[in-house]
DNA sequence: GTATGTGAAGACCTTCACAGCG
DNA sequence: CGCTGTGAAGGTCTTCACATAC
């Protein structure tokens, strides 16, 4: 987040302050601080944080350094817009191939690359180096498919489908639900009496 | 999450308990529990809880007992795939207007709306009472479109922008950006040495 | 003077462990 | 006996406040 808000800011400016970072984020300065302190101390008294150095350290900390390869299954709507998503190549991700277990989908084109079948998975994954699998199909797939990226030596797994993982030690699941997220407002909704 | 996770017993499962639902929800026992114990004493000592009992109390502390209006403006590949994607319907969300600023995108049919022009923005979100609006815009025009939506009356807002966005007190925010979920998960790969 | 880095305090969240109820 | 509901304990995260450094 700190890295974005870096982006944020006018390209002419060196220096950045805690207070700054703040208000751009939406968190207490105290926090900011805190958070860089992790990186070791980056800042400087009386003046704040160079920018550069803390975009680099930050990069660094992330793992940004090097570009990561990711693999998406399912290849609906949602899966489709993810292929196509701008935002990923901006911070070095490479969608490297897509997947989907309906064969008349296999073999179609999304963006520059051809829909593969999930039979030849764990051969393009180790092929491509794939790092990330992001799982988009519904929810009743998508626990097979975990399994299937898990197999594959995959370690780092975002998934969109509505249903919580299970998934052995090293692997790392993210997951983004949609409805959930709707869900929460309309809570607050319903909180402040509409 | 819970809802959810109701929603994956067997059918004919009338009772669970608190262990069960931790189980698939990836959670403590106690946490099921006290996370519970905030819609008063539905479960039963011995027993566990009333799968539909649970269920409609879940529902109607999230303020799910009666449907809500969407609005998506950035008719992008994300905003196209939300306007189509089947799970917002499941749980009683309708979306009911999509707007985009280029001009050549308003007229075009998606799914069955046809693309509106920021013009009408907050006349239509007005007569079709629309209650919760999607920022699938980039950047750069997020916080017009979240001042607009402000302007407009609404207090719910998902924003998909890689932007924090600066609303007046009233309004929810609730952010999901894609990108910063991947970092996210190569930040585990770096930690564990990959 | 200004802004960081960080102990200490406070708020919040999670887990334990068990009394109490069906 | 089984499972909830919940005080108490234990963590973790956030904020305060100020010594410290430029």
């Amino acid at each position: 987040m700190y890295l974005r808000c870096l982006g944020d800011l006018r390209p002419e400016q060196t220096t950045c302050s805690s207070e700054e970072l703040a208000a751009i984020a939406g968190v207490n300065s105290a926090q900011v601080r805190k958070d860089l302190s992790f990186l070791g101390s980056q800042g400087v008294r009386g003046v704040g944080y160079n920018v550069v150095d803390l975009g680099r350290e930050l990069r660094n900390a992330l793992g940004l350094t090097k570009g990561y390869s990711v693999a998406i299954v399912g290849i609906g709507n949602l899966g489709r817009a993810l292929s196509n998503y701008d935002g990923f190549a901006a911070w070095g991700f490479d969608v490297v191939a897509l997947f989907d277990a309906d064969v008349s989908k296999v073999g179609t084109i999304v963006g520059d690359l051809e829909v593969e079948s999930m039979d030849d998975l764990e051969r393009v994954v180790k092929e491509r180096d794939v790092t990330i699998g992001i799982i988009a199909t519904p929810a009743e797939a998508a626990q097979y498919v975990a399994d299937r990226f898990t197999a594959a030596g995959l370690r780092s797994i975002l998934n969109f489908a509505p249903t919580v993982l299970q998934v052995p030690d090293p692997v790392a699941v993210r997951r983004v639900d949609l409805s959930t997220e709707l869900q929460i407002l309309t809570f607050y909704l319903a909180d402040s009496g509409d």
